[in-house]
DNA sequence: CTCACTTTGTGCACCGGTTCACAAAAGGAC
DNA sequence: GTCCTTTTGTGAACCGGTGCACAAAGTGAG
């Protein structure tokens, strides 16, 4: 049996949907993993941590690949979900700035699993050029461009310091790349095109205060004084 | 002149705000850094890379705080946020799990800057309990509920292997702990009331690749062959 | 005081995303 | 075949958030 592409998927997937798939994907290996055959939207619903009427309508933005009564084929599913995350290519990636965290992201075994390889350390400093880090060189940043080109490198992962981060970006971009993860903490500013995506630590622990502020407060009944301007200040 | 509580703040911001208040904080801090003291809703829109309608209307969430014809008091509007999210006291934060991510978030200067306080590290791995990193004696996971009672740990980060998180997230919870930020790819389940943020590298690579395969698809005419499932599989 | 200018605060229309609830489809028993 | 059970796929109401566009409020010049 030959299913022709759905008529549900002409291209434009919410992005809220398109964020989940990859939470759905992991809870479908490790189902497969555990040699399930099928799974209902409300079992997968579960372990991916959400809805299950969100799970359906989700997956029926890639197509109908469900059976009624049954659910949906785990290793089908999985296959088609890579696919649209284009996950069944591989995906060249560069790591700029090896200082605690580059490191960190370059020997995190779990996020090259699948699809992505990382291809290249960069780094300005002197000191660590020619260290070896997860099997790889780490190479000069005055290497970028060249870097980039010669590995086929359409992802660049950002772990610099906060000042050198948008000069990098700029370089990056001129050399073609257009999808960037920033941990720095700024805001880049790219052209039109550019996909960037931002992991803040600071900002999480600031949203996770807040709530835990609110917490609190909702305990000792409402904020206490000081709810002023501490010290007398002209406006 | 004193300003009193404004009735537009009767506890109620919406998310969205909430998470780019901590956005708009650094682009203030900045902005005092070079010695700014007032600034309008558009240049600050444009320092935190948002819509300048769009902060304004999450400014008058907080109150009414600018003066219209000149705009934003800097030092005021810092203590203002700083305060709405909960800057203004001290955050104890304890680091579960001191691989290669633990290591650099204990070492992360930046994150500690504000209100927070990296006051406890804990791992399993006999290995590195004892090691002294950033300042900070690594203890043993067995420790766990007494360090956070000792020194006031009211959030924790999650640092540990997959397979350890939902474990540790129970025992932390069971200690009263109501924040945390998880690293581990997982979905944690806790109880109603505890918050949980989530930082997933692997998720956003994967939604990087979505949208590249996007950008590539579009240049070569959409995608190639292969749409079926390669091999016979009967469904 | 008046007028021109600046910039905030917000009403309103719009949009993407979520959730409910159910019809349609598939399977199995008999 | 018919009936009953299960589970998908989706129409429709709803909800939170965004952005336009403008009235209100403040400044400063003359």
């Amino acid at each position: 049996m030959i299913r022709r592409l759905s008529q549900a998927r002409e291209r434009g997937i919410p992005e809220a949907t398109v964020a989940r798939l990859p939470l759905y994907l992991r809870a479908l290996n490790g189902m497969a993993e555990r040699g399930l055959a099928t799974v209902s939207s409300e079992d997968l619903a579960v372990a991916a941590g959400v809805n299950s009427a969100k799970l359906r309508k989700d997956l029926s933005h890639l197509g109908s690949y469900g059976t009624r009564g049954v659910g949906y084929d785990v290793e089908y599913l999985i296959y088609q979900i890579s696919r649209e995350l284009g996950l069944t290519q591989d995906w060249a990636v560069a790591i700029v700035g090896v200082g605690n965290l580059g490191r960190a992201l370059a020997n995190y075994g779990g996020f090259v699993s699948r699809g992505f390889r990382v291809a290249a350390l960069l780094d300005a400093d002197p000191e660590v050029v020619g260290d070896h880090i997860a099997g790889l060189n780490v190479e000069h940043i005055d290497e970028l461009e060249a870097v980039i080109r010669r590995r086929g490198v359409s992802i660049v992962v950002l772990a610099t310091p906060a000042l050198a981060a948008q000069q990098v970006a700029d370089r990056v971009v001129a050399a073609g790349v257009t999808s960037i993860l920033n941990f720095a903490p700024v805001v880049l500013s790219v052209p039109e095109g550019v996909d960037i995506r931002k992991v803040d630590l600071s900002i999480e622990l600031q949203i996770l205060a807040f709530h835990e502020q609110r917490k609190t407060d909702r305990m000792t009944g409402g904020p206490a004084m000081a709810e002023e301007w501490p010290e007398a200040v002209d406006l």
